[in-house]
DNA sequence: GCACACTCACAACCTAACCTTGTGAGCACC
DNA sequence: GGTGCTCACAAGGTTAGGTTGTGAGTGTGC
C-alpha cells in the first residue's frame, strides 16, 4: 500500500520539467497551465517532502540536492507511466488508429507498450508524424485469425508453430524462470535441477491470485499434484525481495531478475521437463515482409530487442 | 509529456486490491475508502480506458482481460512508485528515525529506494515493525565525517579508497557504459576501444540537462574538449531507442541496458583513459560488523545484491 | 419461505483541492 | 527608467472526489 507522501503524477512530471527548463513558468507553458498552478504544486509537493526541491530566484529556478534526488525517482515512475499511457491510448476504441494490431495477452502486457513508447520516441526524433495504434489484446489463435482475415495489419503471437498462410519473424522470448535465494538448498546443488514434480509439490512465494505470471505458472503446473504457496505478494519486487530472504523458491519473469541473478541475490535453478520458454513471433498476411509503413516499423523495432 | 488517458496512482493501487481481493468493497475497506467511493473511481478509470476493466456480479468483482492488461502495467507503475514513496518517508525531516543513514547521491538515487523497500518487505514478512529509517543524501566526502561523527548510524559512499578509521563492505558497483548502434563505426572495430578524447569529441545522444547519468559523464568528461549533443532526450528508454537506431554513441547506466546489450541491440564500447565505474561501500564505525538491528540488516540486504 | 449478509449502483450533498484571473514585487538588460 | 522576465500572494469559481443514505439482486442458513 502505498503511503500519504507519494505526489501526483501530473506533479512528478511538473518537477521533471522544471528540472529540464529552468523555470516554473516555462514548465507550466509546457504542460498547459499558468505560472501560478505550477508554483503551487510545487508548494504542495515540498510540503509532502518537508523540505524545498525547487530553489527559486529572480531569473529562474533551479532544483536543490533533494529536488534533484526526487526527480531521479520521479523519472522511473514516470517510465512506467508513459508504457502504461502508451498501452491505454493503443486499448482506446473510440478512435480507430493508422495501425491496427492484435497481440496476445504476454506480448501486451510485458512487450508492446515499451516498443510503443520506443516507436513513438523514434518518429517524433526523425519529424515524422506518431502512428496511432490500436491494439486488441487476446490470445494467440485468436490473434491469428484476425491477422488472417483482414482485420488486423499485423499480429503478435506467442508458440512454436507458426500459424498456416501466415509470415513471420521472431520479436524476442519470454521466459519465466525459477529462482531462490543463495542459501537455499536447491542452490547448493551441483547441477541446480529439479524436477517439475519437486516443483510442484514445493510450496512457492508467488504473487497474487490472478495475476500474469502465476497464471502461466499454474497453467504449466496443472497436471501435476501442487502444494499451496509459503507467500503470496502483491509485486514482484516483493517477491524477490522474499525469496532473496529465503522465503522459499518463486517463478519469475526472467526480464525481472536478470539484475538480481547477475549479482547473485537469487539463483537459477534448471526444472527439468517443464517448459517455460515461448517464442514470440511477429505475424502477417502476404508477402515476405511486413506490409510497408509503421507496421514494417514496428516489427523492425521489436526484433531489434529479440 | 504524459497523455490525458492516465488514471491516478491511487485509482491504479485501488485496481489492483480489486484484483486481489475480489470485490470493489473489500478493496475500498482495504485503502480506507467508502464502497462508494471505489466504484467510482474504477468507474472513472474505465471512461479513460473506454472499456470496461471490472465484471461485476452480485457476488463479487473481477477483473476483464482488459482490466488484467492494465493491472500489470499499473503495477510497474507502483513499483516504482513504492521506491518513491520509501524514498520520500525517508528523506522526510519531522519524524527521526529508528535508523539513521547518510548515503551518496548515487546510491541515494539509484539503489537505496529498493533497499529500503525490499528491507520494510522482509520486516514485515517476518512480523517485524518497519524500520523508519531517516536518510541525508550528500557527497561521499560528507558522509564519512557524518558516520565518523556519530550523527548516522550508517552510511553508503563510493569510490575506491577507504575513509579512514571506518570499516566498509561491498555493496554494489555503479557503471556508466558506453553503447552504439551495431550499425556504428566503432561497433565495427576489432577491439571496440575509443579514448577518452575521441569520447569527449563526438556528438553523443546524452539525457536532459540535470539527469544524473548526463551529470556523471559531465563530470567525467570536464577536463576534455568536448563536443554538443547530437540529441538530448527525456528519458533513459528513448535514449536506448535512439541510440540503436543510430543516432549516435551515448552513456548510460548498466543497469538499464542489460537487456539490450545481451540482445545485441547495442554494442558496448570500451572507453580507455576513462573510470566511469566506481565501487559502492556501506560504511560504519567501531566494529568489524555494523551495528546490530536494524543497521545490520539494511547492510546485508544490500550486499547480498552486490 | 424468509431473514440476513453480502454484492454493487444511484442520488444528494459537502468539502477541499486545484486552477484561473488579477496583481505586485524583485532583478537584469537596454 | 522602461521592458520583460522571474516568482508569490489573494480572491473566486469549478470540479473531482468523498460520505451518507438508499435500493436492488443473489446466495446462505434456519
Amino acid at each position: 500500500m502505498l503511503g500519504s507522501h507519494v505526489p501526483d503524477l501530473r506533479a512528478l512530471e511538473l518537477l521533471v520539467v522544471v528540472a529540464r527548463t529552468g523555470s516554473l513558468g516555462a514548465a507550466a507553458a509546457e504542460l498547459g497551465i499558468t505560472q501560478q498552478a505550477a508554483s503551487s504544486r510545487v508548494r504542495t509537493m515540498e510540503a509532502l517532502v518537508g523540505e524545498p526541491l525547487v530553489a527559486r530566484s529572480k531569473r529562474g529556478s533551479e532544483l536543490t540536492p533533494t529536488g534533484e534526488l526526487v526527480v531521479q525517482w520521479a523519472d522511473r515512475v514516470l517510465d512506467a507511466a508513459q508504457e502504461l499511457d502508451a498501452g491505454i491510448t493503443a486499448l482506446r476504441a473510440d478512435r480507430r488508429g493508422h495501425l491496427d494490431i492484435a497481440a496476445s495477452l504476454t506480448i501486451a502486457e510485458h512487450l508492446l507498450p515499451g516498443w510503443l513508447v520506443g516507436l513513438r520516441a523514434q518518429q517524433v526524433q526523425r519529424g515524422q508524424q506518431p502512428t496511432e495504434v490500436k491494439m486488441t489484446a487476446t490470445n494467440s489463435a485468436r490473434v491469428a485469425e484476425l491477422v488472417e482475415a483482414g482485420d488486423v495489419a499485423l499480429g503478435f503471437v506467442e508458440g512454436p508453430e507458426a500459424p498456416r498462410g501466415l509470415r513471420r519473424r521472431l520479436v524476442g522470448t519470454d521466459e519465466l524462470l525459477v529462482v531462490v535465494g543463495p542459501q537455499h538448498p536447491w542452490a547448493m546443488r551441483a547441477r541446480r535441477r529439479v524436477s517439475a514434480e519437486t516443483l510442484a509439490a514445493t510450496p512457492l512465494v508467488v504473487r497474487e491470485a490472478g495475476s500474469g505470471t502465476r497464471t502461466v505458472l499454474e497453467r504449466a503446473l496443472a497436471d501435476l499434484p501442487g502444494a499451496t504457496p509459503v507467500l503470496e505478494l502483491s509485486s514482484t519486487a516483493a517477491v524477490r525481495a522474499a525469496v532473496a530472504a529465503g522465503a522459499g523458491p518463486a517463478a519469475v519473469g526472467a526480464h525481472a531478475v536478470r539484475d538480481d541473478l547477475a549479482t547473485g541475490r537469487l539463483v537459477r535453478i534448471t526444472v527439468t521437463g517443464l517448459d517455460l520458454t515461448r517464442r514470440l513471433h511477429a505475424v502477417w498476411k502476404g508477402g515476405p515482409h511486413p506490409p510497408e509503413g509503421p507496421a514494417r516499423e514496428l516489427v523492425a523495432w521489436a526484433a531489434r530487442r529479440s
